[in-house]
DNA sequence: GCTTGCCTTGACACCGGCGGCAACGTTTAG
DNA sequence: CTAAACGTTGCCGCCGGTGTCAAGGCAAGC
């Protein structure tokens, strides 16, 4: 399979492949004319990349899962160094949730309060 | 008051100053030889940037806040067009919050199956 | 006059996952 | 033979707030 099926089958670009390929996530071998030629394995390795990329991994965090599944497992996050990717990216979205939560009650609170001071101030103008 | 003076009673760096100076958020006087001359007030506009910034707030989003204080306003965020980021951005919070919430979910998901799993196989080697 | 420390503008670097273009080789259909 | 469609490598751009350096002007103390 040549670079643009693969980029087709999967759903993404020529560009983005080659890129996955220089950064070591994809491999291919290499045709008597130069062309890249990726075995149909690749294929689920791109999907596993798409959709942990999707959920905000970086393209570090997702190595191991393409391990995992070169090592011939069904899925990608069975291995013990995907698990503990998996293990610190949820403890990553939980404290960014707590940061967020923060904003949002400050943000609230600012909210309220300039609507108040507002009403206070201006005597609402705005249909009752 | 000079650049490096501002600087320092904002705990910025003059680098930042004069960023947020040349996309119009703060303003300043010129003396004779070509320094920058700052207001007292210049401070409050600063910490009014920093603070929201801190928040997550892009420079565009806070221009309206800016505008606020040197419309005379105690605070910078009663005034209409603040009102109306602060609302957005409390949107934009509830939105990523919610996606964030997606991914928590299916990254715990995703890793009590992976651990199932390995439990299966393995018939786990750590201690019990 | 010389050093030291402040100021000026301008420009490059960063980060990360690509998009897009240039300049060129290969294959295939007409 | 030629055009079209594919492939190759390599490099710039983006986004946004800053760090950082260069090359130079100004102020003040010795």
């Amino acid at each position: 399979m040549r670079i643009g099926e693969l980029a087709q089958r999967a759903g993404t670009s020529t560009r983005t492949l080659r890129y996955y390929e220089q950064h070591g996530l994809i491999r291919s071998r290499r045709a008597t004319n130069g062309y890249r030629a990726f075995d149909e394995a690749e294929l689920r390795v791109v999907h596993e990349i798409r959709s942990l990329l999707a959920v905000g991994f970086d393209l570090d965090d997702i190595r191991p899962f393409v391990a995992c599944l070169r090592a011939g497992h069904a899925t990608g996050d069975v291995c013990p160094d995907s698990v503990a990717v998996l293990r610190r990216k949820l403890a990553e979205v939980d404290a960014c949730r707590d940061r967020l939560d923060a904003v949002r009650d400050q943000l609230h609170h600012q909210l309220t309060e300039a609507i108040a001071h507002r009403e206070k101030t201006c005597l609402r103008r705005t249909a009752p």
